[in-house]
DNA sequence: TAGATTGTTAATCGATTAACAATC
DNA sequence: TAGATTGTTAATCGATTAACAATC
């Protein structure tokens, strides 16, 4: 089992990657990942470790072997299709994000209650009305919901989702949903980074020349 | 020192909070509190402690009293200022979610390259052309930025930022920044994000009933 | 009073970092 | 070879949880 640090590190290696293999590149050290990423080279050699990848002692890793390996991890054999809930500025902004294909990860259809955001394409996305939720979800086989509606509706609906079969939810809604012990839930909480933010800088300010 | 995961939860405790004092609500419990966070009890209580604030051991903790305890650690005395970069659909959500104020952060000024979304006021906010950027910062005495523009122009635009005097930054562009150490980063990663839930729904569907 | 709750210290847990032998 | 790098164990650090006395 693999920590959840180290998945999101996974994540983050594989972008970088993928941008030295563009350029061409065909090695890397453990102290360059850390560097570009602002890790350390334990850390580095540590999490490919645990994924039981190999490199060699003077060349450091094979870029294309890493990205192999993280991607087997990271994304198994099977594609696997998600669902935006809401397509308001964030829904549609996380849309064209995701257009790009990435992964393993397909965005199949988005859900909204306006008329005017439903039985359309928007940003490349077939949008339904949410009335229409259950079947979609089913005959997509869609496992993975991403939030973007008000917070109002948000619990109502994540109820409907987790009926419907989702099985992860990414959300953005700043409330904190109940769901059942074997749906995963990963929190997207801009207003508490905001405020987390904020923080830290008016202490940096106030301990100015303070050292 | 309040360490940052502390941080986190006080921004969430404060929200809750604040929902129960509309519900007239005077008095909670550390149980309670936990329950709907997700959290222990006694990590509840012992956040609390740190910020110095004390309950009555019957009543549990005053809801008034701690929201203004919990405000004065985060928003301190005076108000902070903050820019968004890049008002495409993400800078406009980030620009909805925060035109009801909350707390005493206030985003003062967008940016955009974009001619159609520059000297015109998007979602209550006044956008101007990137080239103004440290007019702009100084004169509003901005200390965060927000940015959500495409990578491809994000280091460039974080270094004018640092010489304009940005103190934080929440990045959701999906590079990694480089910064000098008194600027803190937040970085809001939403393809880890989501790959990180598509990881744990597929270990999730691989373990079924494996238990 | 008895029961429930707080505040806080001690124990545990998990993740990061240091150290270093192996080796290319 | 000498120097740099990997792989991995041990030590450290920090955060969470358990335990419990104090007390309303």
């Amino acid at each position: 089992m693999i920590p959840e640090k180290t998945i999101e590190r996974l994540s983050k290696y594989r972008r970088y990657l993928l941008e030295k293999l563009e350029k061409q590149e065909e090695y890397l050290y453990s102290h360059e990942l850390a560097a570009a990423l602002h890790l350390t080279p334990e850390q580095v050699r540590r999490d490919i470790m645990l994924i039981g990848y190999t490199g060699t002692q003077r060349k450091g890793y094979s870029i294309k072997e890493l990205i192999d390996v993280i991607s087997k991890i990271l994304d198994g054999d099977k594609k696997i299709n998600a669902v935006i809930i809401g397509m308001g500025h964030l829904g549609k902004a996380i849309s064209n994000y995701f257009s790009i294909k990435r992964s393993n990860i397909e965005i199949v259809a988005a859900f909204d209650i306006d008329s005017n955001k439903v039985d359309r394409i928007i940003s490349g996305i077939k949008s339904y009305h949410v009335d229409n939720l259950d079947l979609i979800i089913n005959e997509t086989d869609a496992k993975i919901a991403i939030l973007t509606l008000s917070p109002a509706g948000a619990q109502d609906i994540t109820d409907q989702l987790v009926y419907a079969g989702i099985k992860g939810i990414l959300n953005f809604t700043s409330i904190t949903l109940r769901v059942p012990e074997d749906v995963y839930i990963e929190n997207y909480d801009m207003i508490t980074s905001l405020e987390k933010v904020a923080y830290f800088v008016k202490e940096s300010i106030d301990n100015e020349g303070t050292l």
